[in-house]
DNA sequence: GGCTAAGGCTAATAGCCGTAGCTTTATGGC
DNA sequence: GCCATAAAGCTACGGCTATTAGCCTTAGCC
């Protein structure tokens, strides 16, 4: 028949729409294949590790996309003008797409490139933290803690574990504020 | 055949040891079934929502057990020391049963019977939080900060996120000063 | 002792993933 | 311009899953 001349990269496009438009749960190599406009085994030809590697695949293209964000929300800012643009950027990313967000555990074991892309994404927030002057050890558990409130609060968030009626803008307010005042006084490197 | 003399209880302790064992992405009706000496129809004898409301009714359990580790941590301290405690569990239970902590997203929509169990462990925190003379809506905004801080070290821990060579344990000292500290600066409650 | 309801079963449907093997389309070398 | 080859599609199939329908047997109660 007709080729349609589908890329991987194709293939993970369709997935995402799809996750967007129905969640998660729905992401089956058969849907994708239908909107993709071909049989379902075909798609074997372009993600030969079958609905596994799509989910790798996936997990990959969200995270680079997030960093994109992050690293957009940095430029041109410093200090906590920085870490407040850049936890924003990664809650308005988190819960713009909320499922795309979601896709992000299903991978399986973090790969080569699964770990480059996170790295980029840690990279972002280590450049941010060096404006309050942190480095060696003590850079990458602030990082951590960064990426904990982020990914905590995000998470959390889409998964409707907020329920009182206190605004949640507030609470990001002061989260932000809580990491912030504690970069200021973070340990300066020294021991481990 | 002989009965069995199943219970939902029971059918959810066969799951979350299957769950232990195996994985969020074993669980299934068949395996539980298997697991139960029991075909898998008559699962739906006991749970009559299938695999959505089992999975529902795993969220609820963890969720209690999780509740329960934290009130059990905070019982006899306050403060500081409360708050240190309450997360130390936290990440106890999640890391030391990591399948089980990831089937809790699993859940579908919050429903009555969760939300009442997330409730609980929100109380927790929460009565943790009144040590520091915290109330009215602030008291929900730090709880929530405690989740999300919580949460995403456990999440980000099991998924293996955190790949570089510094010590973990440190990380969550400083997570855990990070947060005492900004809980001993709180803005007090005022305005909204 | 018999009725009822609960808890088990088998059978059947429908959907999914993944493999095998065939066919067709492009493409590149001659 | 033609032909060989590899890539990209297809159908057919096997095996697993959830779920529903309907039957049978057990346990318990009046």
């Amino acid at each position: 028949m007709p080729r349609v001349g589908l890329t991987p990269d194709q293939v993970v496009d369709h997935a995402l729409a799809l996750i967007d438009e129905q969640g998660v749960e729905a992401l089956t190599l058969a849907s994708v294949a239908a909107r993709a406009g071909v049989a379902t085994p075909s798609l074997y030809k372009h993600v030969s590790g079958g609905l596994t590697e799509l989910r790798r695949l996936i997990a990959v293209r969200v995270t680079e996309e997030l960093a994109d964000r992050l690293a957009e929300a940095a430029v041109g800012r410093s200090g906590d003008d920085a870490v407040t643009a850049v936890l924003r950027a990664y809650h308005a990313y988190a819960t713009g797409r909320p499922h795309r967000y979601n896709a992000l555990p299903q991978a399986p074991q973090p790969d080569d490139d699964l770990t480059r892309a996170a790295a980029r994404l840690v990279g972002v927030i280590v450049a941010v933290l060096r404006g309050y002057g942190l480095d060696g050890p003590e850079v990458i558990h602030a990082a951590r803690t960064v990426r904990s409130l982020a990914h905590g609060f995000a998470s959390l968030s889409i998964a409707g574990a907020f329920q009182l009626a206190e605004d949640l803008t507030t609470t990001h307010d002061r989260l932000i504020t809580t990491l912030t005042t504690s970069l200021h006084t973070w340990p300066t490197t020294t021991a481990s």
